[in-house]
DNA sequence: CACGATACATAAGCGTGTTATGTTGTTCGG
DNA sequence: CCGAACAACATAACACGCTTATGTATCGTG
């Protein structure tokens, strides 16, 4: 059991863009341009992380910047189209390798797992409310 | 569903000691005197990356280091004494935190979870092969 | 016995996070 | 309507945990 720990370690770290980099990129595919201070607080991070974070994303042009006309001081953090692909393409690479992972079970585990994941996401709303 | 990037993080980086850190006191535990080699292998990363933890580790007091009699260009990693108890209140927190987590769901819920964990545990299995 | 292999340490660098602080723009009460 | 408080973002300085490359003993074997 205490080998989830590589799991989780191998998982973050493999690809392109960091873990938090994709929930970010992702959240702009899902809801539009958003405000640093949004997507840090979403994600957990500091103001400064995602700062940072958005530094390096544009740098790899996942990304952009663009005024936000209503305030001055803020910017609206946007995906370009390579942030799309590249998150498609983690996206799909990381169902590819689960399924495999899957076919590699028989089918009373399968059939398990699938039962408990609306009962693993409620326990994963309730972890993170605390 | 990308909430879980969030829950693994904070998961992560909560307590004294990091994830793998603690995974190395642990198997410390269980095994007895690790060498640094054989603690990188174990848990996946680099050898210098296992002398750091085992020098940061050593000083706050959790591991020891010790010579091995049969091979004078090796050392024996062993825990102490504060490292066991270390572990072990974070075992029981984990637990304490997972079981405050899951009174929060409905017992539906709790037994899907339960029937599932056997087939969780060889879908881990299966995806760190590979 | 010398030479390659092994075990560990050290050095330098990267990525991702933190807190503290600065800069610029907004808002609101006297 | 103007100055003070507040807000949004950037920058700086640092910590941590990892990496690769390299150095230094020690071991084992032809």
């Amino acid at each position: 059991m205490e080998r989830l720990v590589r799991l989780v370690r191998e998982v973050s770290t493999a690809g392109e863009v960091s873990t938090t980099g994709a929930a970010v990129i992702a959240r702009l595919g899902r809801l539009g341009g958003q405000r640093i201070t949004d997507l840090a607080r979403a994600e957990g991070v500091s103001q400064p992380a995602m700062t940072q974070l958005v530094n390096r994303l544009e740098g790899d042009g996942l990304v952009r910047r663009a005024a936000d006309s209503a305030d001055r001081r803020g910017v609206l953090v946007e995906t370009t189209d390579r942030g799309r692909e590249v998150i498609d393409a983690r996206r799909t690479q990381r169902a590819e390798a689960l399924e495999a992972a899957l076919g590699r079970l028989d089918a009373t585990d399968r059939a398990a797992i699938a039962a408990a994941l609306p009962a693993l996401d409620r326990l994963v709303d309730a972890v993170l409310d605390s």
